[in-house]
DNA sequence: CTGAAAGCGCTTACAG
DNA sequence: CTGAAAGCGCTTACAG
């Protein structure tokens, strides 16, 4: 592959004036100038990227860590992602951690390697060691969702908290007064605030409301056996909640097999919209997130940061839009 | 961020012995070896890698670049090539080109200039420039579907015909005559080839047989007119093909609004199996395309190629998967 | 078994 | 306005 030093020989000028010309520096004679262009387009000269992000200590590459691609929700951020790093002429590396905190760390250890400007993480549950590793190494990074505190970096939230409020008044409106909550980690913070506000919520509507929670794991059975229990009993549920597209997916799968009919027997609202969500019959009412909004307040907020590595850490809260469709429906119950 | 030169210094070698070491290379006394692995634990080394592939002329990152990511066929072929990167010690530098040809052009050029050990390529639709500079530049690549026949790339294909013959005889099994074929690239050499099977099918199976191909945009709405205006025909289709999922999610959609009722009025058939395949009323029949063996075969004839850059071009053809579902029953018509 | 030196392909002060 | 030279952080023949 051509190298600098081919295009200053064919153009007949010294290597300096040669790199001159290709960074649009000024200085150079119009005569040598087209002179170098014309070599440079001729042999098909295309920068080595890697010495020169070796000697200007930067890369233009951002790293992209997320659990997985397959969600609505990563795809679709993933996405916005890539159509901001077109324009300045920045580079996306991406990795995926498939949600394990190791696998995180090594991925994220090895975009260090390879000297990323910045990083967009979208966390684990347990990201502890890769933030150490991001704040030891110095490497500007912002993390999208799932931490609501962590004083050495810059956030992008979400309210979830806010967007369950809305949930259980759009529920309770509509006469519910049993719901129940499909969560996969119930640990992340951001969970948390959503079973607190939930809780608090039944707690405070009195006597007669109540709220359950199911966490799913990696075994579909074990969610269609709980669900089956929970509506066998006689506090069933008249409205279920669920946390992401995958537990939406696998609930109404059971709902179907439990022949439970949505929304005359129950009502359901899920999280993320996933494509098919108005595809299913009743279409969902759904909360959905900000994606283009996340995407850009990170990017933002990572550029930022690379410029001014001492400014003080900022914290941006996006909130979610609750989409009223067929799932819901007044309580039968 | 420390160098091998800190390294080196710590432990009190030279730095081609921290080198030695750290590449675990033989030949360096255990003491050595020791005070060596030692001083590197404790500044917390990590080898630039840009300076590594400088020098090495190699970056064990292979390029990847696909339309996008949002569609379940794309969503987990990525996937399985993320998991294929993780025990080479390799990386995945992802690129999306939307489908635009230019901007497939641009990011692989971005790719080549990163110095890539070599290219995945799920290509657009006019991918000829992205080829010829792949080409010119001797960047190992392996393209993924799409194209038949290039002889300067290894190939994996997938046996599209080979599907729709199956798709054809299970539908006219059915008691089908009319068959609808939704598609958005009819002018790839795929797609070509399996209106080519849908042709000759219905040709050789005599009058009373045929088949209509509609083209869609990214206009829902033609979609939706085009759609209408079929099936009030008299020789309306009683069974409806569709080539991806897009096109399968906005088909069901129109065929929904328009009430018609599937499998009843209408049979379909979807390319490329979406995560809600299995959930909407009633289950797709669908066409599954086996991601996870296109990855390997994919990966291997890249690893492969650049270990043996002049060997043989290679082609391996990869066939689908007939999946009979709820949505194709018995004509009516 | 170990160290000094060259070189990968760039950019960028520094003289002239 | 131009060229020679240093240096980014590595690896790897080559002497010793």
């Amino acid at each position: 592959m051509p190298t600098i030093r081919d295009v200053a020989l064919r153009a007949g000028v010294s290597l300096g004036t040669a790199s001159y010309v290709l960074n649009g520096r000024s200085g150079v004679s119009e005569r040598r100038r087209k002179l170098v262009l014309e070599a440079a387009r001729d042999i098909g000269y295309r920068p080595n990227q890697l010495a020169r992000g070796l000697r200007q200590q930067r890369t233009d590459v951002f790293g992209l860590c997320a659990p997985m691609i397959s969600s609505a929700y990563f795809s679709e951020l993933i996405e916005q992602f890539d159509a901001l790093s077109a324009e300045p002429a920045r580079h996306l590396m991406q990795v995926l951690s498939g949600g394990d905190s190791e696998r995180e760390y090594q991925r994220v250890e090895s975009l260090i390697s390879r000297r990323v400007d910045g990083i967009l993480l979208m966390p684990t549950i347990n990201p502890e060691r890769t933030l150490d590793l991001l704040a030891e190494n110095h490497v500007p990074a912002v993390i999208v969702d799932r931490i609501l505190d962590e004083p050495r970096f810059d956030l992008v939230l979400l309210d979830h908290a806010g967007a369950m409020r809305e949930v259980v008044r759009h529920l309770m409106d509509q006469g519910h007064r049993r719901i129940l909550f499909v969560v996969r980690h119930p640990d992340l913070v951001t969970t948390r605030a959503r079973i607190d506000v939930l809780n608090d919520a039944v707690a405070e509507a009195g006597s007669g409301f109540r709220a359950d929670i199911i966490v799913t794991t990696r075994e579909q059975e074990e969610l269609h056996d709980l669900l089956a229990a929970h509506l066998r009993g006689r506090s069933a549920p008249t409205a279920i909640v669920t946390s992401n597209s995958i537990n939406t997916l696998w609930t109404l799968r059971f709902l179907r097999s439990l022949e439970v009919r949505i929304p005359d027997d129950v009502s359901i609202v899920a999280y993320d919209e996933p494509g098919w969500g108005e595809l299913v019959a009743p279409p969902l009412t759904v909360v959905r997130q900000p994606t283009a909004r996340i995407a850009e307040a990170a990017w933002r907020l990572l550029t930022e940061r690379i410029a001014l590595p001492e400014a003080p850490r900022r914290r941006i809260m996006l909130s979610s839009e609750l989409v009223v469709r067929g799932s819901t429906a007044r309580s039968s119950g």
